[in-house]
DNA sequence: TTGCTCCTCACGTCACGTGAGGTGGC
DNA sequence: TTGCTCCTCACGTCACGTGAGGTGGC
């Protein structure tokens, strides 16, 4: 790119000073290819900004004020036409939104954290039988089990639907150990259905295993799901308990049903060894 | 520390559900100090949770989400008093809510971006005749810039009523090449006496230099500057003109007289070779 | 006893910042 | 010509994640 006539050139310090980013982070710009100068001298490697570049090194300064990462960055002022790149930005900036809502949500979590005492959940022992679902299964990491049951409740309701049935219970989901030990693993999203019914592709039908289930239920958002993972696992932890595969949440109250969180209704269940249970009965 | 009595010990993967973080975290918090295992064995290493850190565990989660840094959070959760770590966590919140106006003020920033042309900001040549000024100097970096300005000019105002003298113009800074090409760099605020007055300890007597500058006046936040500074940066190298000394900006409009950043008004003024400047005119 | 859980390095990632040591431009 | 600006490595930082390779516990 050289620079069109009429356009000015700037060594590195200067364009530093007129988009108030510092040089090492231009040069750091230049390597990762977001902001390439206009002319490299070939002989002693000296960057040369054309005053024509200053309105581009804004825009970057803006979005990495708002953390968008450099290689999206590079997307962005690449986009050849101008209407896709301020389209490409107001998808952004609806993300942002969404971050927004995040940080708040967070914030509140940590106030509820310091003003409620830690509740003594009510634990209860419950028998499930085997249970025919509709389900879908996939490895998902923990930041994105919201939008992967956000598109797989609706598939497997739409397929029981097609399928000719009808859902007789709350959906639910099955977490390996791996989902909360590395932050990714193997997550069964189910409906029960009572019955076998046909499914289309990417789903399946599954039987939910029979199972002795120690249970607590989670008022609240999602985020804070740990404060009932705590107790219910201390409950299962003190009682001397043996833990017999994946947990489960049965989604009483789902995101489906109110956009108000504090209402959501969440069923943690963590299956426990039925001789253990016993073990503990006579004491 | 060891478990009290009563109290049951969990393995690293065990703690990981009960807390939603993963095991490669803890790790990770053990070896920083920010959550250490209630035991750890001296001969396998493997290391044991005792059931009543389950609840600090979700404070950290929690302040992480807000991007507290580990080194600040191990000390919160060092704090031997109860209400000292309240008090730490408030203080916390409280600089998490000036977070988040000033990713409200990125978003409008980039928003005014997109839709704003990129003005023709009018510039303006003027002589200024060196002027005896009360002054505070430091190396400052960028992102405590306003910080800084917040203590320094009040600091100023109070020494010039001290010294019996007053404010015969509004206030500025000298900023120092370094400050924008390694963001950090030399500062000098000044507020302007017409003569001098004698100072307190950490202020000086200063003399601002005559000078020749390039001024255009900036309406709006601070965090917009880069444009203005866009917009006459370009006008000196496009006319040609050598930039002579630290660049200055006068407060005409300062975050002290409005809460409505919007309302913000200042000159940015850039010392300009006056022979460079006569060259020019001829043509 | 099998496999699962746990362990410790060592290195990678992301977006720069920090020197060291050296050369070019006005 | 002096000093200032610019250059390129190489390494550090922060908060983890990613394997590799190996051992302990039920």
């Amino acid at each position: 790119m050289e620079p069109a006539r009429g356009e000015h050139s700037l060594a590195i310090g200067e364009f530093a000073k007129l988009t108030h980013l510092s040089v090492k982070t231009l040069r750091h710009y230049h390597d990762v290819g977001v902001i390439v100068p206009a002319l490299v001298d070939p002989h002693t490697g000296y960057r040369r900004y054309s005053t024509s570049q200053v309105g581009s090194a804004h825009l970057v300064r803006r979005l990495r004020a708002l953390d968008m990462p450099l290689a999206e960055l590079a997307k962005v002022l690449d986009a050849s036409d101008e209407q896709v790149r301020n389209k490409e930005i107001l998808e952004f900036l609806q993300r942002m939104d969404d971050q927004l809502a995040q940080f708040r949500s967070a914030v509140a979590s940590l106030r509820a954290l310091l003003s409620e005492p830690s509740d003594g959940t009510d634990v209860t022992l419950r028998h499930v039988p085997l249970t025919h679902s509709v389900a879908r299964a996939a490895v998902v990491h923990r930041d994105e089990i919201g939008d992967w049951c956000a598109t797989a409740f609706p598939a497997l309701y739409n397929a029981i639907e097609q399928g000719g049935a009808h859902p007789v219970g709350h959906g639910g989901a099955l977490y390996s150990p791996e989902f909360f030990e590395n932050a990714a693993g193997r997550v069964v999203a189910f409906v029960p259905t009572g019955r076998r019914v046909d499914v289309t592709a990417g789903l399946e039908s599954y039987d939910v295993p029979a199972a002795l289930l120690a249970v607590a239920l989670h008022r609240g958002p999602f985020e804070e799901l740990d404060r009932t993972y705590g107790s219910l696992g201390t409950y299962v932890t003190t009682k001397g308990l043996r833990s017999a595969g994946p947990i489960r949440e049965h989604y009483l109250v789902s995101p489906d049903d109110t956009d108000d969180f504090a209402e959501l209704r969440t069923e943690v269940c963590w299956p426990v060894d039925p001789a253990s249970a016993s073990e503990g009965a006579p004491k």
